[in-house]
DNA sequence: TACATCTAACAACTCAGTTGCATCTAGCGC
DNA sequence: GCGCTAGATGCAACTGAGTTGTTAGATGTA
């Protein structure tokens, strides 16, 4: 990257560079290798406060660590079968994905809350949910994961 | 429809002919036109108890109102924009519609709870959702809109 | 270091949903 | 009842997210 196509000096340090040496102790402690797209991708999801779809992390990822975009899909996938994170249906049939947060790791989000911000677009996860909402199910339906779907303005937009 | 291809004789009367009436009547009430396609798939929307996605109400009238993919999408669309129906994002990136209950028409639907079976994948939409759950946002987060999703057994796999 | 195994990259594919455009028709005026 | 016109339908082609198959390459272990 020189300064032949661009006036002024794009950020060179993504804030995700800072959280490789945490992703890496992450992976390590699962079974599985320790591989370059692995790191970067968790690196990429530990570094933001909010969910993002793989095309987020492929464009984060893209200067530093260029990566397969069927690689992010699958270590998107792999990241949530282990356990590391966890994904987001949008209202525009895109998956995001989010770390999980590691104080809940028994038992990750089997009770969940989410935030869309109808300005910016992002998805925010909120941890918390009380255990007893207070809505009655109709007499039949026998729930065992709840998901709570706020939109609104987030705290960056308000 | 003669008996020389068919050794059993199929149900000749689905359930969405006997809503094509309240069908009618439902979008002459609109400023908009009646047309075929709009009284069948309303019709077919209002027959079922759970959401639908665009591909099951096609197959649904395929024999008696064949419609095709695209405008069975605009309908669906069009049934929204006019607050007849509501559309829910499932977990498959696959767009389900549902009829909104005419006893909530004036403000239909900005709390919303919606019940997916793990059995039979169907989606049922849950009204009467409480104004106030016992859910605190994050200081900062502004929602207009809530979507509680259970997922469990329906009454019908219970 | 050699090897077996798992992972990444590439290409091609699937499928839900959208767009453009020509044709048709519901509803209105006459 | 007839003709006109805005708006709806049908067809074909497209878009874009996500998946699958296969081969080459990287990782961890003996």
């Amino acid at each position: 990257m020189t300064s032949n196509a661009k006036t002024k000096a794009p950020p060179e340090t993504p804030a995700y560079l800072s959280r490789i040496g945490e992703a890496e102790a992450a992976i390590r402690r699962t079974a599985d290798r320790l591989t370059q797209p692995r790191v970067a991708v968790l690196a990429c999801l530990m570094s933001l406060d909010h969910a993002a779809s793989h095309f987020d992390v492929a464009q984060a990822l893209v200067n530093h660590h260029p990566i397969d975009r069927v690689t992010v899909y699958r270590v998107l996938e792999w990241l949530v079968e282990v356990g590391i994170a966890h994904r987001i249906a949008g209202d525009d049939r895109v998956w995001r994905f989010m770390i999980n947060d590691p104080t809940a790791s028994i038992a990750p989000h089997h009770q969940h809350a989410h935030f869309t911000c109808n300005s910016c677009g992002q998805t925010f996860c909120l941890d918390d949910v009380p255990n007893k909402l207070n809505f009655r199910l109709p007499s039949g339906f026998k729930p065992s994961t709840v998901d709570l779907k706020f939109r609104g303005r987030c705290l960056h937009c308000a």
